[in-house]
DNA sequence: CGCATTTGACCTGCGC
DNA sequence: GCGCAGGTCAAATGCG
């Protein structure tokens, strides 16, 4: 996939700016008549609205440029999960045969993250390389029932991550202050620490899966040790707040620990009538798997309880019927 | 009154 | 099969 060669995402939107009326070149007042000066500001009136419509229409390209940009990445998207799935079809296609001896697989999910846990112990590693959870399929090399167990398990494997935190010592609440909303479903004493271990669950959004436990260290009790289980499917609460007074653009979210950022959104108040073509993309755009259905149901929650955003809204929309009428 | 937290009971996997 | 330990559930409780 050529991405480079398309993410050439300037969003150089406002890189001319109207500085029409600046750079107008200064005029001696004594030399202007009143008819010149009449003809002048007629003038410049004119040359101001040739300006405006032209820088219009500039951004008007601009976002129909960024659109099919992000068309095209959404496609190579489509395009790649596709390749991966059948990759990984073809690969799990000779265990099908002793699927009637693997059906154990679902198994609760306790005891897989205690697999999970007891091998991050044992690697001694706090921090589990993503690249190992994402391989789809890993070598089919071995045929035997137990690799096949293994490989699946390793599959499913939750991502998760551990971080220290330096808290008083008579502080017991063991709240880890990490920007996500958390609710606490329970608290128990382990065996290996005389201190409790709570856990909590992402409540920012009922469909995150990410679980949190969060016990004081054995060694040193000042420090909270909090285990992360899972990605978050929604933005960080605080930076969602942060984001709610900018109308330019809606950042969809994405995990804490991953730095790049979810595509954009842009809302295209300059052009008068979507076309069918355009509707439809849009439309596809939305309901396809790529962009989850709590995350549109996020965004537009968000949105219309928003009241910048509304406003900003009413003005574009109240701005375009104006300008539609000034020109009939 | 609604929501979050607490806490004992229960479930499940693992080791013996 | 049994006991242990970790994880989860859900009723009870507390708080704003």
């Amino acid at each position: 996939m050529e991405f480079t060669s398309l993410l050439n995402t300037s969003l150089d939107l406002n890189a001319k700016p109207l500085r029409i009326l600046d750079d107008r070149p200064m005029i001696p007042k004594q030399e202007v008549g009143s008819n010149l000066f009449e003809l002048r500001r007629d003038m410049t009136v004119k040359e101001e609205r040739d300006a405006l419509i032209e820088e219009l229409n500039r951004v008007t390209a601009e976002n129909k440029r960024l659109t099919e940009l992000l068309t095209v990445m959404c496609e190579n998207c489509t395009e790649l999960r596709n390749q991966l799935l059948e990759y990984t079809t073809k690969n799990s296609g000779g265990d099908n045969n002793n699927n009637n001896n693997n059906n154990n697989i679902n198994n609760t999910a306790a005891s897989k993250k205690r697999k999970a846990e007891s091998s991050i112990n044992n690697g001694g590693n706090n921090n589990i390389d993503e690249k190992n959870n994402n391989t789809g399929a890993s070598e089919s090399s071995s045929s035997d029932e137990d690799s096949s167990k293994k490989r699946r398990e390793e599959n499913i494997k939750p991502k998760i991550s551990r971080t220290c935190v330096r808290t008083e010592v008579s502080d017991t609440s063991l709240i880890v202050k990490d920007g996500y909303q958390w609710r606490k479903y329970g608290q128990k004493v382990t065996r290996d620490n005389p201190s409790p271990r709570a856990y909590f669950k992402c409540s920012f959004a009922p469909t995150c899966p990410v679980k949190k436990k969060v016990q004081r260290s054995i060694e040193d009790q000042s420090i909270v040790v909090a285990t992360y289980e899972g990605e978050h499917n929604h933005p960080q609460p605080s930076k969602v707040e942060a984001n709610a007074g900018s109308n330019k653009a809606m950042t969809l979210g994405t995990a804490p620990s991953s730095s790049s950022s979810g595509p954009t959104i842009t809302l295209d108040l300059t052009k008068s009538k979507p076309s069918h073509e355009e509707t439809r993309n849009i439309r596809g755009k939305l309901d396809a798997p790529e962009l989850p259905h709590y995350f549109v149901e996020q965004m537009a929650s968000t949105l219309t309880k928003d009241p910048n955003f509304k406003a900003a809204l009413a003005a574009a929309i109240t701005g375009k019927f104006l300008r539609q009428n000034g020109k009939m």
